[in-house]
DNA sequence: CTGAAAGCGCTAACAG
DNA sequence: CTGTTAGCGCTTTCAG
């Protein structure tokens, strides 16, 4: 029924360690046996078995990937770079959803493991002991982009989240704006405690704080924005910066429909910088991160790892670029 | 090193059948005997290899997912659906993007079948006769969910695009529109070609017809949006319909920069309503369509046939509703 | 350049 | 209830 390496060779008149070479491109064949078993190959429609090959090589030419949320286009968009990256390196990739759940994440660390991948890519997530214990028993190799472990053990690709959050703020506050919000939560605590540490550094060095009832945390979807908004009104923010561009645009309509100018009595940017950012009306200004490529850089990390290849760098920093388009002045 | 079947059967003093009954939940073992060797694999930690697990059962608990692009909302909330049904079922996902590319396409088939998936679930492209082909001479059950084959030989899962845009047309005829167009196109030319049919078979029924000069087919972006709008605007119409949100909402920019009023001059209605659809001024109307439903259902179905239950249908059709929002009268 | 043979780690009859 | 025994389909030494 399914034909295997062992018919091919039969019907071939070669060994199936012959044919397992010509499968796997061994230069070690006689060019005439390899034409005639690659014709054999085409006429039994010869499929090699994924499975029995993992089997024997003990190598999956699968990489998993841990996601919190593949509706959330911020992943996607990850993904995308990922996946091009995979496929180039003849990768397969399994996606999984984590919910942003522990307990979930640690299933599919587990189930991830048990199926042999050669590698895993972590998108942003809990990463609780327990994962992190697990990963550190395990050899297969783990990278970590757009978000980061609490302690930086992981080989990573970022942003300098501070970094941006603090450039914003000394333009911000060279404007004259007093009054700052700060939104974020969800996803990837890491970089939220990043982008908040930014904002009162700069904050303290001009003798500020950042007032604790300016600050947001909860889900980064649209209609929490309008939560956002709604929880922080009361402090009378001049600028909010808002890790998620879907929830920066729920506080840009909270306030428009308030009755706020933007950005004339309200500024507005944020972090993720997803496609959705030239969809509203002013487009929303935001920290470009390079998306694709902090996917794609991830995954390219992760083949040196799985190849045991030299590692220049295990935690690569990408460029940003801060875009002010309508909402911020 | 790894630790396997095997080594728990020694510490246990069993066999490795009976650590096997034991991982796989076979009733037949005596609870002492049970307790012992789970006893044995959490101190050894064992973790079963689901790779060789997948080669002596002939089955994977993995299910191949075809998307044409992961980083599009129509198809990731699909996606969505679809997982949260497979982790119930204690199924693995493989996502693979097509590019909407039939050679990618049929290489991505390629290596799921390698792969030994238990099932593929497509959520639109192409499907070429090759691809079509393989299709038929496998016995992997394949489900299409969100779009059709040509043929409609494939089980599959979709609302009636059809009388969808009937129904719309004939709304729109009441309120005395004349000129209409249509903006479709990109990943399913089945559910594009559905909906011009609707179109065309009632204005035919008004002795009217859709002007071939405002059917404009292309990508569904944003930017795409634009694009379609300057296509379409010397036919001035008086409504488009659009498949794609995000195309949508590139026209109803497009039309506001041109100082066209919307709903009152233009009135644009989508067919995908993802999330977006709520983030324009004014909202986006459109035909909800259950698109965690169409995956989730797609899903079960596949399950179906994974399991040989039987199936009452192979062709499910969902409840669809319109929604009328601020982009129509 | 080619073949023989020994597994990879597990499931699944088959006996008992 | 438990153990023995064949494989699943392929890769990989090791000889030759």
């Amino acid at each position: 029924m399914t034909i295997t390496i062992y018919d091919v060779a039969r019907e071939a008149k070669v060994s199936m360690a012959t044919v397992s070479r010509v499968v796997n491109g061994n230069p070690n064949v006689k060019p005439a046996t390899r034409e005639r078993v690659n014709e054999v190959i085409k006429r039994l429609n010869y499929r090699p078995n994924a499975v029995a090959r993992g089997l024997a090589s003990k190598k999956t030419t699968t990489v998993g990937v841990i996601i919190p949320d593949i509706s959330n286009i911020y992943y996607s968009e990850l993904a995308r770079g990922l996946e091009d990256i995979a496929t180039m390196y003849k990768y397969q990739t399994i996606i999984s959803n984590s919910d942003n759940d522990p307990v979930k994440e640690n299933e599919i660390f587990n189930n991830l493991l048990s199926k042999q991948v050669d590698g895993i890519i972590f998108l942003g997530g809990t990463l609780s002991a327990d994962t992190l214990a697990m990963i550190q028993s395990t050899s297969v190799p783990v990278v970590v982009s757009g978000t980061n472990d609490g302690d930086e053990s992981l080989p990573a690709v970022n942003i300098d989240y501070a970094q941006a959050s603090t450039e914003i703020i000394e333009r911000l506050l060279e404007q004259g704006v007093k009054r700052f919000a700060f939104v974020g939560g969800g996803y990837s605590e890491k970089a939220r405690q990043d982008v908040q540490a930014g904002i009162e550094r700069v904050l303290k060095e001009h003798n500020l704080a950042l007032d604790p009832a300016a600050v947001y945390k909860g889900n980064e979807q649209y209609l929490d924005g309008e939560k956002a908004f709604n929880a922080l009104k009361d402090t009378k923010p001049e600028a909010i910066l808002c890790i998620s561009d879907e929830q920066a645009i729920g506080i840009v309509h909270a306030a428009q429909d308030a009755g706020i100018k933007i950005p004339e009595e309200l500024q507005i940017i944020s972090f993720n910088n997803t496609r959705l950012v030239q969809m509203v009306r002013p487009k929303l200004s935001s920290v470009m991160q390079p998306l694709y490529d902090i996917g794609a850089v991830g995954m390219r990390l992760l083949t040196k790892y799985m190849n045991e290849e030299d590692i220049e760098d295990k935690n690569v920093i990408l460029p940003y670029k801060i875009d002010y388009r309508g909402t911020t002045k």
